[in-house]
DNA sequence: CCCGCTCCTGAATGCGTTTTCAGTAAGCGC
DNA sequence: GCGCTTACTGAAAACGCATTCAGGAGCGGG
């Protein structure tokens, strides 16, 4: 009673009674008497015939599977985008191979090799990248080869390190308009919980902040930026740093609305509260932010749209002479988690 | 200076000056002579090498790249479900194909058949089925070639429509618990946002609730349980339902968390406090309802086991007579949403 | 020193499609 | 009715790899 393991091209022929090269054309709309076209048509679905993805790409028929790799796919952030992504991909009948890295650099280079073993004609690579370190320069290597190899790569958050078309937020003009609103709200002592410095989005959004304080003639002591991973324990973590060892600060940035969920936990835990004691600001406006006690003020970036837009670049011809960079800027949301000082 | 398309097997075979068999072999770490594997080793990694896998799977290697179907790629339930996916997947050195439904039945259907043309090896379902629908049935005809060409299908809160292997929260049991601990807190009249009934899962968790209700000799008004979409905003929609009504209610039993964070945001802007004026309790424990204001008394369930479980049902063959399945239980976190009543 | 066995190697085959190429039947104008 | 073009069809090659099969070299035992 078991069938074939698998139903061919070559069965639907045989049912239908016309050559192989007939059945294959007929599956795929190409000019046939009408009447082998219907046989053929019906032996494929009484058979319940389904192409072979992999003779099919190896034949040289474009083969729809894309590549994406991600830091975590647990992290909002990323399915937010994601969301961008999938739909994308959906429109275009695409299937989507998702790779997540959690944050292991080594993985990420295996999965990027795996990808190009599959021969997905693009590779997504979505969060941010190392700054100039060993890793980077091994997916270079690692990308360079493929991008030779005629596959299209695009990035979310890696300008820097990647020379690839990407979309870029504008993480340093927002980290900055989210300082001008702060200073605008009277604050002048900060603090910052930032994420890994060599990471190029921290890099940006810190060097954003602080440049437009210094600006202003507010200096961000080194001491007040406190350093963990894009978590929100991380984030957890560093307020806590900041809070035994005494907080100065009215007011807390964190790079990521993730670690400012964080925040909020360890501010609670202390027993201050927001933004009674400390306003608190975080940057991305994930989903959920809104549905915070305060609701958190961010740096509103059209997540979804990223996702969109950087599946958009992976699937169009660059026809430029250089590289193609989407720049989506942020807006300053102000929500209750910040106030205004002395109010 | 644009290298070949592709390197391929007999491109590393000839540099390494073997046959393309001993290529082969030498790749994929078979007896060979050292002397000439070194050579062979060499001649790859000097060619940026890349077997194909289309070509490989082809031949006859099994391959690596499994499918998963999720209802929607941006709930923070399927991403908790997928951590764990992901987890055992890369422990595997397993690809992951990922679709994004948004919830349309008729792309479920596509993307398995899609899937189907990929040969992935397993394909894995995660979110619950319609209850008896012409959806169920043209999913099952679909799935039952590909069960027979020897694919693995698992599943996540599915049992009832699809019978292979599943893991399976204890929806009725942890809805009944729940239903145990709030009357226990000395609630008597509840209302309950309910998502589509036609999922499984909404019937579980409102019968589980139920009737241990009626168990204890409370019976709940058809009009006091209002449906929406498994959403944010859908539970935001039917609190407020509920509420231009006029609650009666002194708690809500949301079905899923998500709505349960929705039901917070339309409690707020009626000038409501949680639990002061009403008690709120959800269902999963996703990460962040802990983070919430006050954090949601809810039925937790292993999420990222769910996933891990559900990705090993699939990756290991089913040597008992019938279909597996895996019963993981939640259990009561009462948190600051719900209150004594009268407290 | 020869036979037989073991261990490797290389040539050839097959996997399921697409696509080229050649061939055949039909259709058209004269 | 004949020659030419057009429109399909079928046979066969190619895609890149794993693997089977047969042959050859090396080795030990008799």
């Amino acid at each position: 009673m078991q069938p074939r393991a698998h139903v061919t091209l070559e069965d639907v022929a045989r049912a239908a009674d016309v050559s192989l090269a007939t059945a294959s054309r007929a599956l795929n709309g190409m000019r046939v008497t009408p009447h082998l076209r219907d046989r053929v048509l019906a032996a494929a679905a009484q058979l319940a015939y389904t192409p072979n993805a992999h003779a099919r790409a190896l034949a040289g028929a474009s083969h729809r599977t894309v590549g994406v790799i991600c830091h975590d796919v647990t992290d909002p952030y990323f399915a937010a985008v994601a969301g961008g992504v999938m739909r994308v991909a959906g429109a275009n009948d695409l299937l989507v191979m998702l790779a997540s890295t959690f944050r292991d650099p080594e993985r990420e280079i295996a999965y990027v090799s795996m990808l190009r073993a599959e021969r997905a004609p693009a590779i997504l690579l979505i969060g941010s990248g190392f700054e100039d370190t060993r890793w980077e320069r091994a997916m270079e290597a690692e990308l360079k080869p493929y991008l030779d190899g005629g596959g299209r790569v695009a990035v979310v958050s890696r300008h820097r390190s990647l020379k690839v078309d990407s979309v870029l937020p504008e993480n340093r003009a927002g980290a900055a308009a989210m300082a001008r609103a702060l200073l605008e709200l009277g604050h002048r002592r900060f603090a910052v919980l930032s994420g890994p410095r060599a990471l190029t989005t921290v890099i940006d959004r810190l060097g954003g902040f602080r440049d437009e304080l210094a600006a202003a003639g507010v200096t961000l002591d080194p001491a007040d930026v406190v350093e963990g991973p894009f978590t929100r324990d991380g984030g957890y973590q560093a307020m806590t740093d900041l809070l035994t060892r005494g907080l100065d600060a009215t007011c807390v940035f964190a790079v990521t609305d993730v670690m400012a969920i964080g925040a909020y936990a360890a501010l609670r835990d202390h027993g201050l509260s927001v933004p009674g004691d400390v306003s608190v600001a975080g940057f991305d406006d994930i989903p959920i932010v809104r549905d915070l006690t305060p609701p958190l003020t961010t740096v509103a970036l059209p997540l979804r749209e990223i996702g969109e837009k950087v599946m958009e670049l992976a699937l169009t011809e660059n026809t430029t002479r250089r590289r193609r960079i989407l720049r989506l800027s942020g807006e300053v949301v102000l929500r209750a988690s910040t106030a205004k000082v002395g109010a």
